[in-house]
DNA sequence: CTGAAAGCGCTAACAA
DNA sequence: TTGTTAGCGCTTTCAG
């Protein structure tokens, strides 16, 4: 049950302990090659580990990282920034601590101070959405916000491209045809930045394609099914001139909404209507009828991102600005042409 | 930026670390009280925090727990668990350090070696669904299995009372009057053991009711919203006298597939038919029209159980066999009483 | 009641 | 090419 320790190594190839952890770690440059075998060959004989905390006390480098979020671990969004977190610190020999602070400052100011406590080499500050956050005091320098950005600045940071996202979701839409086309947005007091940073991106397409913008189709409700569905009951309420023939949601459950609204007005999809939605949430986008096109968030790619700046393997190309992640759209079946009957610029044909 | 060590504040009270030591570690026993104060006041002045590492390599306790799982933190099923063990870690001072192995056996080997290198006090092995399990041959004994059962036993173990769940389920559908009960259960050449735990429920709760099974209404299929709807149309083609009222479903997505084939028929829910799922999944059950009454995994719950008996703090009643964690129903709006057709044993009316 | 000193397991100067 | 020694920052006997 007791850990084999260097000096065990040490003992059965006859050499000192210095020896040994000169060839473990390879700095074997001045090492005869005779002694190299047998101190490797007497290591793994005793199954001999090194043992990480005395190498980080003397080091100062622990081999370990903080992730401290609000609550992507423990919510079924956002997951995949672990993963891809997880996957660039352990093909670099990195473990990572996760600190779930469910928001709540004083859990998160002990975290980070028992992180800093446990000498972590870097930490990630990761939000379950694209926000604006003030950064905590006592967060070291060079913490790398993930799907965050600090109200002031002065950390590496990386985001989603939700302009950039927009716009892909309504140019799907306008190549297709569909020129009367709704954005379904948040009701909040404090909308997400991606609110207004995708009604942006929709805003540029209508431009690019010569559309005037009508306030009429740009709609709120709350982010949710239920809210997506009354949103749509507005919009299919407007005068059939008026009406929209497709639409934009801001998340894919807003989108699941819409459906419900669509079907219950016997209008199929995408035939009588053209939906895009965004987040490609897993269970919603996949299992909707027909299943939703929508715009991937790249939680993967951020993880990743984030935990290689976080190790330094990679340097933000312009320290001052997030990264912006590009969000790929999703195309499955829920946009098609317009009916024929809106198709002539909103003209009726009976 | 260099952090301030126990010699500081030793320097800054006039003492010896030693006794800097005793104070921090409240072995105030043999203490002074004027250098107790002196010297807790030196720390916070000089903002004095331990080096948990340090302290670690001298105590052999390095307050850390390890916590390898498949992937419960990179998908959104079972992360409640997650937050579980982290919130039972937090309040008694401990990290932990998370890896997904994705189900790889090397990864997983590489996991258990490295969290024993940076000597974590205990580990934790989490599956995302309730499985059982070989466990790797490097677990240190002791290793708390939470949502799975280490195949020879030998280590305790929580694990969902699936059995039970699925008395709970069915029992709520006998309360409401039913007779004729599907099981909609999973097709798999190597079914999950909830499958079989759960159908045991099941025929339990029909013998007590004095009811026959009937063979034709234990159905299978994928455990898909597409499944559960392929396997509903399958039970609604079915003569009307022998056509369930009622059906107990695998898991909520299945049960979201039976919606579909259920609004397909015009049969609404629950005048027509009533339905039961599992799991209680976020974004599903929740979300369906009508809100799906189903039995919820207790993923929070068994992940505190896991992190307390790691920690000591508790330990299992009975060693030998895993805890089994009630499962409770979350009553909604998909179960009432049988149509009146149906209700009279099966004679028709009409 | 407090201080001196040893040592947790390892690596990095410096000697030999 | 290898060994000796010191020390990372802390806790813990053991003296005083």
């Amino acid at each position: 049950m007791a850990r084999v320790r260097i000096s065990d190594v040490a003992a059965a190839a006859g050499v000192s302990t210095a020896t040994v952890s000169l060839v473990l770690n390879n700095r074997t440059a001045r090492i005869s090659d005779a002694t190299r075998d047998r101190v490797r060959q007497a290591a793994t004989e005793v199954g001999y580990t090194p043992n990480s905390v005395a190498r980080g006390l003397r080091t100062q480098r622990s081999h370990t990282i903080g992730l401290i979020s609000d609550r992507i671990a423990t919510t079924p969004f956002a997951g995949r920034m672990l993963a891809g977190a997880q996957d660039v610190a352990r093909e670099h020999g990195h473990l990572v601590f996760l600190v779930d602070t469910d928001a709540d400052e004083t859990v998160e100011r002990e975290a980070i101070r028992a992180l800093a406590d446990q000498q972590v080499d870097a930490m990630i500050y990761a939000c379950m959405w694209h926000r604006v956050v003030d950064a905590p005091a006592s967060l070291p320098r060079g913490t790398v916000f993930l799907d965050c950005r600090p109200a002031g600045g002065g950390f590496p940071a990386v985001v989603p491209d939700d302009r950039a996202g927009g716009v892909s979701a309504v140019r799907a839409l306008v190549a297709a045809g569909h020129r009367r086309i709704a954005y379904l947005d948040v009701d909040e007091p404090h909308p997400p930045v991606a609110s207004d940073l995708r009604h942006r991106g929709y805003l540029e397409v209508l431009s690019e394609a010569g559309i005037d913008p009508d306030p009429a189709l740009h709609v709120r409700g709350d982010t949710s099914s239920a809210g997506g569905r009354a949103a749509t009951d507005r919009l299919l309420d407007l005068p059939e001139d008026r009406r929209p023939t497709a639409l934009f949601c801001f998340n894919d459950r807003m989108a699941a909404g819409a459906y419900v609204a669509a079907h219950r007005r016997g209008l199929r999809i995408p035939q009588d209507l053209s939906i895009v939605g965004y987040d490609d949430q897993q269970l919603v986008a996949a299992e909707l009828d027909p299943p939703l096109t929508t715009v991937a968030l790249p939680h993967y790619e951020m993880g990743r991102w984030a935990m290689e700046v976080a190790l330094g393997i990679r340097t933000p190309d312009d320290p001052g600005a997030p990264h912006l992640m590009p969000c790929p759209i999703v195309d499955r079946d829920s946009v098609g042409p317009p009916p024929a009957t809106a198709a002539s610029d909103s003209r009726r044909r009976t």
